[in-house]
DNA sequence: AAATTCAATTTTGTATACATTTTTATATAA
DNA sequence: TTATATAAAAATGTATACAAAATTGAATTT
């Protein structure tokens, strides 16, 4: 057992910390992350810092010691992946996915419509995991969830609230991948992110 | 200037000689990489080492603290990402790659007619290189090449010589995106792709 | 023989130290 | 003013040390 890393390891709180300070605009784009000043800020050395930093420049959150700035052609380029391999991986649901994940998929188009905004942002989330998720491809999986927190920086910077048809479309992949219609639930996909990507983009111009 | 790392940094080194040892089949799948041991053997403190380790982990060629060992499935999860990407790319160079890397292209199917083993394991590689690189797109070409070094690890244990139609099919793939044909570009590519995995797996039934 | 215990050994995570490199600030020349 | 040189300060890369954790292997029990 135990092959995931420490949940109290220095290094690892230290990830987390400064993650999700990064995450949450804490720390700005642009920002140079200097070890020593996070090192006496959490009480550790260097050492687990300067992991962290490393582990977060994988993530692409951080790139030679600095918060990353994604542009807009960076989120451009994005979604033009996500599109590929979610639209690939909502037709592999369409053909594998079982009921209970079904249910989940189901369950989270449902919070979606009652929730409050923090709950929105976090089945709207689940949503597209557990359709990822079906693609039961690690690899496919991995190159995702890579992108995934920079697509989370911007939801941070655009104003990202009610977006129109974004439930029913939700609705709609949901309603193809049930009916086992693979094709459409591709295309409803590819769709779908289209869309998201243009409101971002539309939002964003001030 | 100067934004790549130091090229004879202590952890460049040993990065680049554990990566040379794990691609090259010296460091054998499973095998656990003990700090201490390249430390010594490389004359430098682990400090640097663990470094190394760390990005050969993000590379996906080490997994906690030992060489990886893709099994058939990571090799099809692979090729199944790699069309998708690699498919759109190719649509992506019909549509906007220039006359240089045109060239280019072309060049490298010269050398794989006509060169011996390695020449051929290099142009074929640049064959691709130049099409994902058409896509101009940042996350998708990181995605591509984070798979590369575990792709060439089944090129390695696979004896991958002479495979019927390869040169004709990169023939096929390129006179599509000299004649613009963007459609066409992305099904050769695709199509030569499951050609490839196929290969891969028919020969490795031993 | 297989399982269990537990000490010895190895390996890891983290702290600390320091030389080298990079950045910043300040003074001087154009 | 802008540019250039340079001294001071800050930050980084690497080495070293050591306690905690994991692994190994022998001794013991079943």
């Amino acid at each position: 057992m135990m092959n995931t890393p420490k949940r109290n390891s220095a290094y690892t709180q230290a990830y987390e910390y400064l993650r999700e300070k990064i995450l949450n605009g804490d720390i700005e784009g642009g920002h140079k992350l200097v070890e020593d000043r996070f090192a006496k800020m959490l009480g550790v050395s260097r050492t687990p810092i300067r992991e962290a930093l490393r582990k977060l420049e994988e993530e692409g959150l951080v790139k030679q010691k600095r918060v990353v700035k994604p542009t807009e052609s960076d989120l451009r380029d994005i979604f033009r992946v996500r599109m590929l391999l979610e639209g690939d991986a909502a037709r592999a649901a369409a053909y594998y996915m079982d009921n209970k994940r079904l249910a989940t998929l189901k369950e989270s188009i449902d919070v979606s419509k009652r929730g409050n905004y923090e709950e929105i942002m976090v089945s709207n989330k689940q949503f597209h995991d557990v359709i990822v998720e079906a693609s039961n491809n690690r690899f496919m999986i991995d190159a995702i969830n890579r992108m995934q927190s920079i697509i989370y920086l911007f939801r941070k910077t655009v104003v990202y609230h009610n977006r129109p048809r974004l439930i029913e479309e939700h609705e709609d992949i949901y309603q193809a991948i049930v009916n086992r219609n693979a094709e459409k639930a591709e295309k409803l996909m590819r769709d779908h992110l289209q869309a998201d990507l243009d409101f971002f983009l539309y939002v964003s111009k001030d």
